[in-house]
DNA sequence: TTGTAGGCGTTATCAA
DNA sequence: TTGATAACGCCTACAA
């Protein structure tokens, strides 16, 4: 058994309080006693017991962090390990620690919520996705339990703190790039539509064919869960139609790059033949071949205002509601090209 | 305050020790009993507290990761992405939780571990790489904590549970597969010489070479930390030699991916100017342009496995010290050219 | 300034 | 089959 605060106190010759005071750096403490108790730890080597102090203090110092799901895409998708970065930054500096949920299924994620959040194992929550309908969200709402949201509530957004992009305005001025550039024939490539994220880039995209006075062709929107391969037979499809895009609006850096890849399975260049937008900006965007046009949304500060928010409520927790707007910007690389050139 | 095992006592009318017990499933209490228990805990919304279970059973059923250093490249990198996929999986079965290091540089790192360990916040922990001289792993090895180490250990090899591939034989073969192209000038571009990986693959290229007969040319060896950027340089160097390599074996695909960018930079096509041999296979390795030929080392089953063995250490001190070696394969696509074709 | 004692929520030992 | 009771290691009134 390692050394405790008890075998400290005895070897000091004073109680074990006091010991627990000199941890705490207590004033109360006589310059002495904390020199000599100190000098005591030292030389037992004590470390001091979290998963007592957590018991004692009601409080674990730890933060738990959701995934849409660890199993398939989430741990695939560079953005996630972007935030992750940002979070890791602002909790690293806080002292606070990490624990990550490993559930595959919103059901078996819920379970792993429900043991954090009852088993008094984390201090709040980081969810990092907002879906309609999702269950975990909602447990989180219900419990009260300390919690913030990168992305946007479908509902009670005054009532949750998030931090977020104007995903509209992203997609919107992804979008009016595109336009200016000539294009009228914009195809968007999004994800799954339960996601917050999808829709708020989606209005974008119509907002901006709105003002342009461009009519929105349904066929040009196509929605798939899969990062990659899912794309596939959809933009073939896509690229087969009578009046196929001149240009693509594609929701995410990692499905761009299954779409290039597609692209050029059909023949088609980029950007010659066609011209592609897309978002996150991650690592790999500029990597692409060519490189690709991207809107940074700043992941790694989206991390970072989660956690410093996170602490702030669980640290204070009459902290009022807060939405934080991360700024983002188009990044022109070398996958558009103005129409007809 | 939430509802405790008392307050279920109470009101089932039993002693909390009973409630305990059926919380276990012990085969000692009656199935009437349980039944009347179960309901009560039901009925309160009774969920038992993990922080106070740790501490009366000396466990706390977490694990701890250790990155090599969150703040830079890890988290950029998809490797640790994808362990972790494979640890994840493997941690969600057995109903542990998972810890993560946030520290920035080995020091602070070496401070989260010490908390984790001494803290008793993790019962065993997975380290992520295998540095020289590394602090960290020197502390676990003195403190005699259960964890397992994903690579190759520098020393006390028979005393360390590891799982890694056979990186010299991986290095070797992807070597060979560019000498059977008929490349005799080939570049070897690698990271960090302090970590294991770097020494094995090096070692594995150092050895196809030697019984090809070819002599190393020591100017066609480079070592970059830095994933992307570090690499440019260096390369550009190596292709302004007078005798420039034909083919390059690159330690890593992201690294490979900076690389690709600054041969076409350079104005040099792959594979018919230059071919690329990669290790890893990330997902990226398939979506870069050209696909690259890639080292596929099961990322995935190495962190399945890590986990693995590190829970039987866990649940058992006694468990004999394992090495095990996950295998790899070549995964030929479009990086690559015979010679003067 | 320091010590005593009780509590945090569980589990485990020992009786009954 | 169940109940009392003492840990687990730390913190914090309250006393001294």
């Amino acid at each position: 058994m390692a050394v405790t605060i008890k075998d400290v106190a005895k070897a000091a010759n004073v109680a074990p309080s006091t010991v627990s005071r000199v941890i705490a750096d207590s004033p109360r403490i006589s310059e002495e006693t904390k020199r000599k108790v100190r000098k005591v730890m030292e030389e037992l080597g004590y470390h001091p017991n979290m998963i007592a102090r957590s018991l004692a203090n009601q409080s674990s110092k730890a933060i738990g962090i959701i995934f849409p799901n660890s199993g398939n895409t989430a741990f695939q998708n560079p953005f996630f390990s972007e935030v992750l970065r940002g979070i890791s930054e602002g909790v690293s500096e806080k002292h606070y620690i990490l624990q990550f949920t490993t559930g595959r299924t919103e059901e078996e994620i819920l379970q792993d919520v429900k043991k954090m959040v009852f088993g008094r194992v984390v201090d709040g929550m980081i969810l990092l996705y907002s879906k309609l309908g999702d269950s975990v969200m909602k447990f989180l709402k219900e419990q009260n339990f300390p919690f913030v949201l990168v992305g946007k509530p479908f509902e009670d957004s005054e009532v949750i703190t998030h931090v977020d992009n104007d995903n509209i305005s992203a997609a919107k001025e992804g979008t009016e790039y595109l336009i200016r550039l000539g294009h009228r024939k914009i195809g968007f490539i999004g994800g799954d539509i339960g996601f917050m994220v999808t829709r708020n880039r989606l209005e974008g995209y119509r907002r901006a064919l709105a003002e342009a006075g461009i009519p929105v062709n349904e066929k040009y929107l196509i929605h798939e869960e899969f990062l990659l391969e899912g794309g596939k037979e959809a933009v073939k499809e896509l690229m087969l139609l009578d009046d196929p895009p001149t240009a693509l609006l594609v929701i995410d850096d990692i499905m761009a790059l299954g779409v290039l890849k597609t692209l050029s399975e059909l023949g088609k260049k980029v950007p010659e033949d066609i011209s592609v937008v897309s978002f996150n900006n991650v690592l790999f965007a500029e990597l692409a071949q060519p490189p690709l046009t991207s809107v940074d949304i700043n992941i790694f500060t989206l991390g970072i205002e989660a956690v410093k928010h996170l602490i702030q409520k669980i640290e204070n927790p009459k902290e009022p509601v807060k939405r934080i707007i991360i700024p983002h910007r188009l990044i022109v690389r070398k996958s558009c090209q103005a129409v007809g050139r």
